[in-house]
RNA sequence: GGCGCCAUGGCCAAGCGGUAAGGCAGGGGCCUGCAAAGCCCUCAUUCCCCGGUUCGAAUCCGGGUGGCGCCUCCA
């Protein structure tokens, strides 16, 4: 079965081949860093970083590139509100982003680089565009002649023709035309600049993309994304840059992802209805935040809102319920029976297959994570099987079951620990309160005291006293379990 | 104004020409001291509307209606 991947290019679902197989070369624009990442940033993150993970496990040998640009209008503007230096504000940006998305369960790229590392490549590749008479240089600004590139235009649909007649482009008299863009600014009194051929100044906005992914993964490259909103003008002026100057083709496959939207509107900025990731986070667990970001196909919007939050918790909890009861359920070393061999079998040869194939299906989490519900009812219906009869587990059984989450978890990004990964869950370390988790603990097993002395009123006044320091107790075969609330 | 996307049960959501996945919520049952967790059954003759193509359409085409996005910084 053959990855398809959309091409935002071609506006067609494609088989993706790479240029040079088993390598895979993916570009991915980052953050401008000039303030915490909100929900949208991390359905991006999270997105490419699920694309990254099933082309590895795809077989595929991916050098995954994301950027951050740390230097930019909006950077210069925070750091003089807050009469920092810009370089610091772009470092505690980058620090903050790095912890969201940690929290988030998304790996790190293989490169990370940041446009002011780049500057040398940057001004390379802008002075090489004025060499080949595609970039023009007005008083130390620098800017890309739109009409001398023939397919500008190609990625978003729009004809240069149409756009000159729309009334929206601000009319700058510098410009030859109102659709070119610069390359290269003059720097202003005070602010950043490095030394160029045209003085002293700093890049434009889209030119660090084209230089750095050129630098680190060559041209072409087999994949660039980001969010729609970078189709235009952001990546249609990297592929004007880059394949103006390389002559050739800049990126075989271009991904986009969809907007997380409040209320059916984008979340953005200058909305100002946007949540940031931290703010979430205070009030959900990271993996809830994840598989959120992920019970919808990429492309698509993804409203976002409490109920929306609080169904993917559920939703996420019943694969930890699994796991915690399939932990502690006790196991013994001997062959399968019927039954648990029955169920892996389904694992193993239908749910295993179907995940892969509603993932080679443009990377179709949703409907990937469907199949992952079927396989619960199985698992849990083989459990109250041996629960029934007081009976043990077959240990070989249980490791299946560990090694398919883990399996199809690592394309995900959740599973991380197996079967572990339940009862390590439903812990108060987790939301960091040991002392209460002792209490209830004591509580819970002298509610079970009074449980076998059938002293139901004291039992039911036990469980409420849990419930108030914060914890559920499920009386299982294998005695009380506690698991904190959230 | 230009370009584009979307519209599936109460809610979320797959579906890409072959006769509606999955989840949440709801109803019934089992299990339980009661719960919780879990299991079983149930829950869209129908996919915004109207035409058309086809043996066959939620899926293709045309026209509506409604929502959204990009065209300016934006994941």
């Amino acid at each position: 079965m053959a990855l398809r991947v959309y091409n935002t290019l071609t506006g067609k679902k494609e088989e993706f081949v790479p240029i040079h197989p088993p390598k895979v070369g993916l570009y991915a624009c980052g953050v401008t860093v000039y303030d915490y990442c909100h929900i949208g940033h991390a359905r991006a993150a999270v997105a490419f970083d699920v694309i990254a993970r099933y082309l590895r496990s795809s077989g595929y040998d991916v050098t995954y590139v994301r950027n951050y640009t740390d230097i930019d209008d909006k950077i210069i503007n925070r750091s003089n509100e807050e009469g920092i230096d810009w370089r610091e504000l772009a470092e505690k940006f980058i620090e903050a982003h790095d912890a969201d998305m940690g929290a988030l369960g998304v790996q790190r790229a293989d490169v990370e680089p940041r446009a002011t590392e780049h500057v040398d490549d940057i001004i390379r590749l802008v002075k090489s565009l004025q060499d080949r008479g595609f970039a023009y240089e007005v008083d130390g600004d620098v800017y890309f002649e739109v009409a001398r590139f023939k397919g500008y235009g190609k990625l978003s649909g729009r004809n240069p023709e149409e756009m000159r007649a729309g009334a929206r482009i601000e009319v700058d008299e510098r410009k030859r035309d109102p659709l070119d863009f610069a390359l290269w600014k003059s720097s202003k009194e005070g602010e950043p600049w490095w030394d160029s051929p045209w003085g002293k100044g700093r890049p434009g906005w889209h030119i660090e993309c084209s230089a750095m992914s050129a630098a680190i993964l060559g041209q072409p490259l087999d994949i660039h994304g980001g969010g729609k909103d970078l189709i235009f003008p952001h990546h249609e002026n990297e592929i004007a840059q880059s394949e103006a100057e390389a002559g050739r083709e800049f990126s075989r496959y271009w991904l986009h992802n969809g907007f997380v939207n409040i209320d059916s509107e984008k979340m953005s900025k200058s909305l100002g209805n946007f949540f940031t990731i931290r703010e979430v986070l205070e009030r959900y667990r990271p993996e809830v935040i994840r598989f959120f970001l992920l019970s919808t196909h990429y492309r698509s919007p993804l409203d976002f809102s409490d109920q929306a939050l609080d169904e993917a918790r559920i939703r996420y909890e019943r694969f930890m319920n699994l796991f915690a009861r399939v932990h502690r359920t006790l196991a013994e070393d001997r062959q399968m029976n019927e039954v648990e061999s029955r169920s892996l079998r389904a694992l193993s040869e239908e749910l295993e297959p179907a995940f892969r194939q509603a993932m080679d299906d443009d990377f179709n989490t949703a409907a990937a994570l469907g199949h992952l519900f079927t396989a619960l009812g199985t698992l849990n219906g083989v459990l109250d099987g041996v629960e029934a009869v007081a009976g043990k587990i077959s240990g070989h059984w249980k490791k299946g079951v560990d090694g398919f989450f883990r399996q199809v978890g690592g394309s995900l990004g959740f599973f991380d620990d197996g079967i572990e990964g339940g009862p390590a869950y439903f812990a108060a370390s987790r939301s960091g309160d040991d002392e209460a988790e002792g209490k209830a603990q004591v509580l819970a097993e002298e509610r079970e005291d009074a449980r076998k002395a059938k002293d139901w009123a004291r039992a039911d006044e036990l469980r409420d006293r849990i419930l108030e320091l914060g914890f559920t107790v499920q009386d299982t075969p294998q005695g009380p379990v506690l698991a904190a609330k959230k």
